[in-house]
DNA sequence: AACACATTCAACCGCAGTCCC
DNA sequence: CGGGACTGCGGTTGAATGTGT
């Protein structure tokens, strides 16, 4: 999974990294340590430029880097920091020790990102399904609310139905459920995206895209001082849908 | 077995901030 | 103060690898 060698004109190396070439970078930092990045590949013997060194040492040589999966609790804590921090890889990595900003933000693309916007179109659905109940406002936003989805999902509700689908738009409300559910058994998710399923959904959207989905958003808000202790249960994801 | 498509992750690129002359 | 050199960060790329058909 890298990149070919290649030279420029100048014949400065760029591309994979070959084992002498680290062995030359990691014995000149033991020695000197990281000094000037633009003049250690001079010094070092390697034809490279500054940067790449600089990478080279800080994602993959330098002591202590930790590689391989990361953990449920990693998982969380990097969703909890991104959503206090944004796209701050840097800051975000400062709390993982051993982990790299490049590894954060590599796991964060691969595999929260994706989920999260899978977990976007789960709100618009069960949204629009607690609005075909005719449930009120009140009941949207009373503490009921994580039993009524989990309801809506067991109950292998139908999908949309066309009068539902021809109500004018508007905001119809923001809902929260236990991340509990979510993040401890994954069947969240799972349960809800039927292939065939969320295909009549998109179909039906697109049909009548005069009420489409005018924007999707998700925030997780958790709790912090329960996700310092390591205590996810009661933490809440707050999801919001605008039609 | 062969091919197509998806995923992973090391590495590159451009830009902004900081430092120094 | 201005400008160049250097460093660090975040977004993106693309080849290797994995998985599905």
């Amino acid at each position: 999974m890298v990149r070919p060698a290649s030279f420029d004109i100048n014949g400065i190396k760029s591309g994979a990294w070959s084992e002498e070439e680290d062995n030359k970078l990691r014995a000149f930092i033991d020695r000197f340590g990281q000094t000037n990045w633009r003049q250690l590949p001079l010094f070092a013997g390697l034809k490279r430029c500054g940067k790449s060194c600089r990478l080279r040492w800080m994602n993959y040589l330098k002591p202590g880097i930790r590689r391989g999966n990361f953990t449920k609790d990693e998982e969380h804590l990097i969703i909890k920091l991104h959503n206090q921090l944004g796209n701050k890889w840097s800051a975000i990595a400062e709390q993982f020790p051993g982990r790299t900003d490049n590894d954060i933000k590599n796991y964060w693309h691969a595999h929260i990102h994706k989920r999260k916007g899978r977990l976007n179109g789960t709100c618009a659905r069960v949204t629009r399904e607690i609005k075909t109940q005719n449930l009120s406002q009140e009941e949207l936003s009373s503490d009921s609310n994580s039993s009524t989805i989990t309801n809506c999902l067991n109950q292998n509700t139908p999908a949309i139905s066309e009068a539902a689908l021809s109500q004018p738009a508007e905001n119809i409300g923001v809902f929260e459920s236990n991340a509990d559910s979510y993040f401890n058994h994954g069947s969240f998710i799972e349960q809800d995206f039927d292939g065939v399923e969320e295909e009549n959904i998109m179909s039906l959207l697109r049909d009548y895209s005069d009420v489409g989905v005018a924007s999707w958003n998700l925030s997780a808000a958790i709790d912090e001082q329960d996700s310092f202790n390591n205590n996810f249960g009661d933490d809440y994801y707050y999801g919001k849908v605008e039609i």
